[in-house]
DNA sequence: GGGTCAACCAAGCAAGCGCTAGTGTAAACG
DNA sequence: CGTTTACACTAGCGCTTGCTTGGTTGACCC
């Protein structure tokens, strides 16, 4: 077992293993069907990851760790309105939820299956994740950019933009941030 | 097997089998865990259900079924202004959503578990439900309530709602009602 | 009071599961 | 050179899984 995290083959078949879970979900997908996706025997994958449950934490760290530094990078560029901050978060979230998407399906839908362990590291990660959210939605609110209970508008966005997930074609005409800017603009009160 | 539909000892059980779902997921629930909550032996259960997939299907059948029906009386009885019906349908929603709780979560989550004959059977069913909700959303755009695209909307409010039950607490102090009207508020512009 | 039938049980099969043990091998290192 | 290290293999153990089989029970019916 690799206790150095994140060599490069374990990067990639972190990959693989996310690819597969989104497919069959983590509790059809046996180890058997993991190994021969990487090309290896079923024996050989446990020399990169403990158990199965350690692929799983893999997948899900990987992608909420892209989405924390997509997130701060989008903020960092973007100017300092409330609205030009709100629009760089819903484009940054939708950046990575539909180009690193099968991590983030996993993360979102198989978390549940994480070990009491894992889980509690990980909710860190998101949580740090979801307090960026908050702040941003708390500039608009001083703004006067958008109305309503902090809680509960938080919420609402996260689950409309999570909710991408199930029916955004990739192929379709929209752009991700089509998206963003459509939520946006339904979110945002203008002078009528 | 009971060929015919929704004997009331089925529809116990099925009840039963949906809280254990949403508990456990649908894949870690065996068909012994199953017959434990319901009181009696493994080999019992299928006297009832043909086999394991026949109970997911039953009941996400009976959950979305439900909706469905709250949701044409909610409409009956509301007025025709499209503010009216665009709250009575976000209430009737979340009514269901967060009474009929588990049907609703296993719905949601376990899906892709169906096998493609339930999934056909039951898209027709959810399709019904949106086609309401597509209707109503329209109303709202023709009356200048919202605005933007159609099928964005929907699928935002959609989002928004569904992704209530990872967060809502009953015990709490906000009702359905709130969240339905606090959503509504939210979408819909009012003169600044 | 014999027949019917839904409901249940005990026992177990065949398949598949996560994971381990022990070994082989080729490159890297001192 | 000998040793270590990373990565892979074969073989299979112990257990759980969904489901089947053959049979029992008690309520109801003409």
């Amino acid at each position: 077992m690799n206790v150095i995290n994140e060599s490069p083959r374990r990067k990639e078949l972190t990959r693989q293993a996310a690819q597969l879970f989104v497919q069959e979900g983590f509790d059809r997908t046996t180890v058997r069907m993991l190994a021969q996706e990487m090309g290896i025997k079923s024996g050989s994958l446990f020399h990169h990851f403990r158990d199965k449950q350690e692929i799983l934490a893999a997948v899900i760290e990987e992608g909420t760790q892209n989405a924390l530094v997509m997130a701060r990078d989008a903020l960092a560029r973007c100017g300092t309105s409330a609205d030009a901050r709100l629009h760089a978060m819903a484009r940054a979230h939708l950046e990575t939820l539909l180009t690193d998407r099968n991590a983030h399906v996993v993360a979102l839908y198989e978390w549940r299956r994480l070990d009491p362990e894992a889980r509690a590291h990980l909710s860190h990660l998101r949580d740090a994740y979801e307090t960026l959210w908050e702040q941003v939605i708390d500039e608009a609110l001083a703004e006067g950019l958008i109305h309503g209970d902090r809680f509960l508008v938080s919420r609402f966005v996260m689950g409309a933009l999570n909710w991408t997930v199930r029916w955004y074609d990739p192929q379709g005409p929209r752009t991700p941030d089509d998206l963003a800017d459509e939520l946006v603009a339904m979110i945002t009160r203008r002078p009528a």
